[in-house]
DNA sequence: AAGAGCCTCAACCGCAGGAGC
DNA sequence: GGCTCCTGCGGTTGAGGCTCT
């Protein structure tokens, strides 16, 4: 029996009153024993000063020894807690940067509630800091009917690599600079969940040249039925870099991924509702890569979607957005210009329409949070054309993604592999999860239909999907992925983290938020 | 100005695991 | 092995402040 349970109190009125009486801190005798009345409730000035001197010459630990010792009427848990989250030192305060952040979300992402190991990678911050925060904003997306994770975190990571290349991890620690310190380390990991030959993954594994631990691909949320997908990939440079040339921009991460081989990006990418496609700037001959996600707001980087150089964009897939619709969540994300401004300079350097910044913006730019609120202000009028369909096909007006994927076509033949080992499209990981119409993610079966209802583009992925379609016909009824996750599980929202099912989709989402089912990353021996 | 509702965050609670006996 | 104590973790609560109507 915890020692709470022993000087537990009459939570009533009685304790409050107790709070600021004499009567706490002396016992009810105005002498402590151990069955005295231990306070509770805020912490007094005076108590803080008699805690920070017991530990100052104590030390921290043995935590039931300071009421003893020190005459503070507190039990140890509450002296401990006292002084993890707000007397000892280096405690950061104030609100979280947003560096701090997009760490948040990741960590999140990758380790579930585990806040208090988060707490060790964020210096300065403690669980508790770190889980009201979550928790408020989760309470705050729920309500708006977002996902947890916000998209722009996700091109936070994919614009990073323009500028350092290194991984997602490795932005995050180079932008914050206390990561390395603390040993927070972007793991190596190895896509063992996945068989081989089962697809993208094993295509780079079996791929001399690359090894599987350079790349990591991160898919951090599910969309919710209407709703926005963010998705993160990540990669290491180094040992692809043979691959596709890798010159550490980020054309070379999309490269990678896009329509390099017979429309399998594509595929792999549809499956997430998301695609990529590169609009070449003339002046630098840099490819700027198109993100599209399917099922989704949009985001940019700032630039409105008539801007020839979106670096990033989203679109809206198959509910069908007017153009106007379209362009103000376009810019939902882009309110949070700082944030990619903070780890791109390239999307810096683009050239902004006035009437994006004018019109467009979020009336706030602090952060994510921000950007949180506002997208939810955005997406709430969309809600119902959300509803109408992610298996429908939709041509977003404005949309360049056909022309992006042309031009694709083209300027990556040559990394085309017509005898990819792959053996099938890398989308086919994704794809093999179907799922039966009751939701349940155990009608497991290997198809590679499963995922390609969800059309991007007429010009591009949707001939590829009347190509797939025509070759194989389902003959039961098919979620798409994000709405198969929703059905099988609560999984993003809640137990993502662990990863304790042991369905196939459950090994995806393991391997794109980077682990293992173990929940342990795999490093890999560099050959 | 006042009340309702919302948000933040400090603190509490129960539980689990490790260490020592 | 069983018990107790200590510590840490994650979920939850509720007070106080803020915003909106």
């Amino acid at each position: 029996m915890s020692q709470n349970a022993k000087v537990k109190v009459d939570n009533g009125g009685l304790l409050r009153d107790l709070i600021d009486s004499d009567l706490v801190g002396k016992g009810r005798g105005g002498e402590s024993t151990d069955e005295a009345v231990l306070k509770k409730g805020p912490w007094t000035s005076t108590e803080d000063a008699i805690l920070v001197d017991y530990v100052k010459k104590h030390g921290e630990g043995n935590w039931n020894a300071v009421q003893k010792n020190s005459g503070l009427s507190r039990c140890g848990k509450s002296c401990r807690l006292r002084w993890a989250n707000h007397l000892r030192p280096n405690l950061k305060k104030g609100a979280f940067s947003i560096e701090e952040e997009s760490l948040i979300f990741e960590l999140q992402a990758k380790m579930g509630n585990k806040w208090a190991r988060m707490a060790a990678l964020l210096p300065g911050r403690t669980d508790n800091e770190i889980k009201n925060y979550w928790n408020t904003r989760i309470k705050r997306r729920l309500r708006a009917g977002l996902p947890l994770h916000p998209v722009e975190g996700c091109m936070q990571a994919v614009a990073g690599e323009d500028q350092q290349n290194p991984s997602f991890h490795e932005i995050n620690t180079a932008n914050m600079g206390f990561l390395p310190s603390c040993g927070y380390h972007s793991p190596d990991v190895v896509f063992e969940g996945l068989n081989a030959g089962q697809g993208f993954l094993s295509c780079i594994s079996e791929h001399d040249e690359v090894s599987t631990s350079s790349l990591r691909m991160n898919c951090l949320e599910p969309t919710q039925f209407g709703s926005r997908m963010p998705c993160m990939i990540n990669y290491q440079r180094g040992s692809i870099s043979q691959y596709s040339s890798f010159s550490g921009k980020s054309e070379d991460l999309f490269s990678f991924l896009n329509p390099c081989d017979d429309d399998r990006d594509e595929k792999i990418i549809g499956s997430f509702g998301h695609s990529f496609s590169f609009d070449q700037d003339p002046a630098d001959k840099n490819l700027l890569p198109t993100f599209h996600v399917q099922g989704s707001h949009s985001f940019s980087n700032g630039n409105s979607s008539s801007s020839r150089r979106t670096a990033l964009k989203l679109e809206l897939p198959s509910f069908q957005a007017s153009e106007a619709e379209l362009n103000s969540m376009w810019i939902s994300s882009a309110s949070n210009q700082t944030l990619l401004e903070s780890v791109d300079p390239l999307i810096q350097s683009l050239p902004r329409s006035p009437k994006v910044e004018s019109e467009y913006l979020s009336p706030q730019n602090n952060g994510l949070l921000e950007v949180l609120v506002y997208e939810a202000t955005q997406s709430s009028t969309k809600n119902q054309s959300h509803d109408k369909g992610s298996n429908s096909f939709a041509q977003t007006p404005g949309d360049t993604g056909g022309s992006s994927l042309d031009f694709c076509e083209t300027q990556f033949d040559e990394y085309r592999d017509p005898i990819s080992p792959l053996g099938q499209s890398e989308t086919s990981i994704f794809n093999d999860y179907r799922v039966s119409a009751s939701g349940s993610s155990h009608g497991y079966q290997p198809h590679a239909d499963a995922f390609p209802v969800l059309g991007l583009k007429e010009d591009g992925l949707n001939q590829f999907e009347s190509r797939e379609r025509e070759q194989e016909t389902p003959t039961e009824s098919i979620y798409t992925w994000p709405d198969a996750l929703l059905a099988s599980s609560d999984w993003f929202g809640q137990r993502y983290g662990p990863f304790t099912c042991e369905t196939p989709i459950s090994d995806s989402m393991a391997f794109l938020v980077g682990y293992d089912l173990t929940g342990d990353y795999k490093r890999t021996a560099e050959a």
